[in-house]
DNA sequence: GATAATTATTTACGCGCGTTAAGTTTAATA
DNA sequence: TATTAAACTTAACGCGCGTAAATAATTATC
């Protein structure tokens, strides 16, 4: 038996018995219609698929379903992972999750917005890259569409923010590695893709000196995404230059960690905490991959759950009111510390 | 000074002084109006940042410039890095990618789907799970739309297919691990997420055997997409069992053999070519995070940047000629030994 | 069973743009 | 300058659905 055609809500209607306005209110709300009535569209939609067209739909109204979700760079992991659990979250929610990577690109991330504009979103979680050159024009966009700012705070972004407590994560580290063994050595980029490093040295300097310590900061040359590559490198130098002063370094994040291992793996030192080992390395952000490195990586996790979560409920709230708050809200989860073999 | 606001192409018409019907043939295709017409609508264009609604486009064109790209796993940097370089040739070639990730569910694949024949996208690449149970809707989809299959080829699914040649890329590994050193043992799932472990077990055994060498495979057990953790367990567990005949271990997947080195590792079991190493371990796949394991690892690449571009070529054709193709046809791009540290 | 409150139906307009047909202007060619 | 092809303008319809107003039918309440 075929299924007969119905082309729109009009053939809908006539094949279901149900006048078009009820139709129509039926798929904005099926509640919206006597449970009479939408017994009888139900049945209609088991005997011919019909499906409203989503593009009439959207021109019509003037909130879309759609939900856009702007990451710096889908590639890594750990952006992966919280996209996955922001989509997730969103479609849970009944809205249309669409996912936009800016690559690592300042100009697509503008492209990813314009092109967010186009579909009208509902609401959007923006992630930033975090260079200053975009802010204008992300608070221009932001100044039209229910944007919650989410990962990298930038002030004057979005209309709330959620992110990890780098403070807090940054502080729980040192003092793990203080009272453990050596003072830690601060290992990040000198120009890093991502402003929670800045936020994340900062902590790390006044950590260290509230502990009456000398903080001490190696810095990694090299631009752009490929972390690893340039934990790797840059790692390996600083440690045949004999740049570390103690015998614990601590890295701006996971993936400088990971390629920092590799170096040191390749030049023969032992990593961990028994006493043959030649240094302790802790990293940030409890990377997808950070328990499978060699050895595995103590770290600080971030609350992915959490951030998640909050971020969208954050933007629901937004769309909802249908006014945007006075105050630009910021919360942050605290990160705990994940005790591996590293440090 | 403030732009005027211009609602719709009738008032950027009145606005720029050009009719509408000639303003909507410029955005269909700028070259398509005189050089002087062109001036005056780009003219007017810098003045007031109108932009075509694209639902009402969408809703008058039978093909949009949609197209959707389906991976079964986002969180997996393999996919990630595929459909970082797809989105970016597709963006080039004028049209808007939609990235959906499965996030390994077949009815999220089948919801995905759904979601993208909605937004009628003028093409598809779709790299399916790779479940038998979906294979049916998975081409009940494909003749509506056009789609091309990549990474995991399923037959009947997409009209054409790109991929990886499973059979060349185990074959030149094996080659190279038996005149090395001693016969590979064939490390993988019994129950692989993805279809691609199947012909690699097949190709496997069919190498050795014209090799007059015994195949002899071990069997990691669990289901999912955290295959790190099951190549720990598992390769703990094989190691800690004597499973393995020979010194040399040819993990099915890199991601497999990041879990086994890690466990590896753990157990004291010193990795490579060495004579003081205990095992020699393989992948294939070249995964992002190939490259700083520890050691480094030894696996068979992809052509990553070919499989993108064809896919895509492929699809554009697909969408140019109008018309379905008599024949799927088949490309497999060859891999490529990636040596490294581990065997 | 009469009245009031809900819910449906009919009718009609609007959204912003694609597209077509007829007539008009412009540029190219001779 | 006349001829012709190309590009333009005007006018109008259609896409599929949201939505509003007036009316009719159905339920709920007493």
């Amino acid at each position: 038996m075929t299924k007969p055609r119905v082309r729109n809500m009009e053939e809908f209607s006539s094949f279901s018995g149900v006048s078009r306005p009820t139709v129509s209110k039926y798929f904005n709300d099926a509640d919206s219609v006597r449970a009479s009535t939408r017994q009888k569209i139900e049945k209609a939609l088991e005997q011919c698929d019909y499906r409203p067209n989503i593009f009439a739909i959207n021109q019509n109204r003037k909130l879309t379903k759609n939900f856009g979700i702007v990451v710096p760079y889908l590639a890594d992991p750990f952006f992966a992972e919280i996209a996955r659990r922001i989509e997730t979250l969103v479609i849970a929610a009944g809205f249309r999750p669409i996912l936009l990577s800016s690559h690592g690109d300042p100009e697509l991330e503008l492209g990813n917005l314009d092109a967010l504009r186009l579909i009208k979103p509902a609401g959007v979680l923006l992630a930033p890259l975090g260079r200053a050159s975009n802010r204008m024009a992300l608070e221009a966009f932001c100044a039209d569409v229910p944007t919650v700012n989410f990962d990298a705070n930038i002030e004057g972004v979005g209309w709330a923010f959620v992110g990890h407590n780098n403070d807090q994560a940054t502080e729980i580290m040192i003092e793990y590695l203080l009272r453990s063994g050596e003072p830690p050595v601060f290992f990040e980029m000198r120009t890093p893709p991502n402003p929670n490093a800045n936020k994340r040295r900062v902590a790390y300097i006044d950590t260290m000196e509230r502990r009456g310590q000398n903080p001490q900061i190696v810095q990694a040359e090299g631009e752009g995404w490929k972390i690893e590559e340039i934990g790797y490198r840059e790692g390996r130098r600083a440690i045949s230059e004999n740049l570390f002063s103690t015998n614990t370094v601590f890295c701006s994040n996971d993936r400088l960690a990971i390629g920092f291992l590799s170096a040191a793996y390749e030049l023969g030192l032992r990593i961990g905490r028994g006493d043959d080992c030649a240094l302790r390395v802790a990293g940030h952000d409890n990377h997808p991959f950070s328990r499978y490195t060699c050895p595995t990586l103590t770290t600080v996790s971030h609350d992915y759950s959490a951030i998640a979560q909050r971020s969208v409920e954050t933007v629901l709230k937004l769309i909802e009111s249908e006014t945007f708050p006075s105050q630009r809200e910021t919360t942050l989860f605290d990160g705990e510390l994940i005790m591996r073999a590293s440090a």
